[in-house]
DNA sequence: TTCCCCTCTGGTATCGATTACATAGTGGTA
DNA sequence: TACCACTATGTAATCGATACCAGAGGGGAA
């Protein structure tokens, strides 16, 4: 493997004014520096980073902590924050952990002997004790999409009691009183904001949800499951928690013979893709999604280079986007 | 910053047999090792990756070039071989190119300065000239989806002519004579293997596509576009070369008032998640995409640690998915 | 007793880069 | 001429870990 000491060998000089002519620094002829960038351009050499960090160098590397990167939420959030970062000049390692504290704490251990400097994370809910290694070594942490009590130095979190408030009120103002609820994780701190945000806008209008189906995984299946029974009760107006539980309840007020948004309507939260690929296409509260992404990574970098916060921080808002799955009740 | 000597002064001995401790090799006495081990614990030492490397220990680190991973055929890929590689002792680097050329050229170099051991890559189509500084340094590269003309060490890619065959068949068995062919994007390799696959199949039946669409990106709106010019030609049935444009095809032929699979059948290729979630259910040809990406991780780890590869790789058969979207035109 | 082997430990060269410092030549100015 | 500033280059210490080598005891065999 091509070295420093292989191009000053090949240039004929020394590693010292090699390292000059790569950094930049310090004083070289143009003769010298035409001979070392020949040599270099010969080998293609690249420079070790390893013995750079070593040297005392800044690592350039960050960590990004995701429970998966196979749903698109995560996905898209991953490549925002992923190519912000190469953009400000770091690596990422991305990661997904399944939900698992013990991936977690596998992760973060390869983050401190990789000697990250920074790291991201929407982490599961357990307990987040294994980050306190990062904190000690002061490693700055950015919580995404979910608070991190305690361990993160900064969070970049959307206001999910006003999202789930939204979506109750969206459905309140057609006109709907018999609404239910589904969703899962259950034990995502996101899904139970949402929910109370729900709960307390139908209070404020003297309501409370016919049905309440919480699920222990996200899926589509369950979600289908979820909405049958919520469906029992007969409600006109149904909020999915995420845009996969609404879409499982649009099938499965579909194979119940129900009309949307005639006899149902339907609302969901994200806004991924999906959401407008189901007919007829879903009512849903959007996450600026990608400009999470891009805040969070600009937030870490100024965080590593120690730069004064901006106290607040303005997240973007969310916004209703109207479809098809929503309307005034009909059956009335 | 925790070192080695950090460790060595805590435990009141030489950094020589902290480092026998640490790596379980020579003579230590369990007095001493209890001693250090003790100091580890009580700093939460990890040894610095950079410097075992260095040294000339293997780096454990791969590279992922994907065009995105914000859609989920890739999302998914990138997740199934992340986790492969993580329990077979790598850290990977996800990289999204956007199908740009200078993107790669950009991630291959700091993939050398990093000192990677191997890469997994769907390149752009382009040109692979960037991959050259890889091979000549010989880190293995697996390519994944789509070929590498010449620089990858083997490949994991699906019989994509195989693949459109059997959407075309499919089609031809159900009685369709009128058949129009959608997709995008029009420069990747698997898409025009697919249309090859598809024309040969129709020809075969002595047809060929009553209209054929292929657009410059993929996305929904294209997807929609695209299928609403093949729709003016009245087919019977419609191939998406990607579940995708299929779904946009669903939506074209909604808003045009086609009853599906009464006016109109379509199929399409990959079986992404949201295939499952239109309405009507998508027929799709599925991709076995985790095992995609297991088999591309463990073929880089056995190129990687130079075992001889076993000689034809048995690949998982491309299934037919059948839903609601593909049944005999009625409209004769 | 002498010699050898096994156990245990510490000193130190090494990996690839950066950088402080030393050295040396050149030109200008007092 | 003597001195200084500036240019140009090389030598060597350093970062954190590993591994080779040396050396110190201890025990058994010849």
């Amino acid at each position: 493997m091509a070295s420093i000491k292989t191009i000053a060998k090949l240039a004929q000089t020394s590693v010292a004014s090699v390292s000059r002519v790569l950094n930049n620094s310090g004083y070289v002829s143009a003769e010298l520096r035409a001979k070392v960038e020949a040599a270099i351009a010969q080998t293609n050499y690249q420079p070790s980073s390893d013995a750079r960090v070593l040297r005392g160098g800044k690592s350039n590397l960050v960590g990004i902590l995701l429970p998966s990167i196979d749903v698109q939420f995560f996905g898209i959030l991953a490549q925002s924050m992923e190519q912000a970062l190469f953009d400000l000049g770091y690596q990422s390692f991305i990661c997904s952990t399944a939900e698992s504290a013990a991936h977690e704490a596998r992760y973060v251990a390869m983050f401190l002997s990789r000697r990250v400097g920074g790291v991201i994370a929407a982490s599961a809910e357990a307990g987040a004790a294994h980050f306190a290694p990062l904190r000690a070594r002061g490693i700055p942490i950015v919580a995404i999409d979910r608070d991190l009590h305690g361990y993160a130095s900064d969070a970049i979190v959307i206001d999910h009691d006003l999202g789930g408030r939204m979506m109750a009120q969206h459905l309140i103002d057609f006109g709907h009183r018999k609404i239910a609820v589904i969703g899962a994780p259950l034990h995502s701190q996101s899904i139970q904001r949402r929910l109370a945000g729900v709960r307390a806008a139908l209070a404020q209008s003297g309501l409370e949800p016919v049905s309440q189906q919480l699920g222990k995984t996200h899926d589509f299946a369950q979600s289908y499951d979820l909405a049958s029974r919520a469906l029992a009760n007969r409600p006109t107006g149904l909020i999915g928690l995420t845009d996969i539980a609404a879409i499982g309840a649009i099938h499965a007020a579909h194979d119940l013979g129900l009309r949307i948004p005639h006899d149902l309507s339907i609302i969901g939260f994200d806004n991924i893709p999906s959401a407008a690929f189901v007919l007829p296409r879903l009512t849903t509260i959007a996450q600026p999604i990608r400009h999470l992404g891009r805040s969070a990574a600009e937030m870490l970098h100024r965080l590593i280079i120690g730069e004064p916060q901006t106290l607040a921080q303005a997240l973007p808002a969310l916004t209703l986007i109207q479809r098809d799955t929503t309307a005034p009740p009909c059956a009335a």
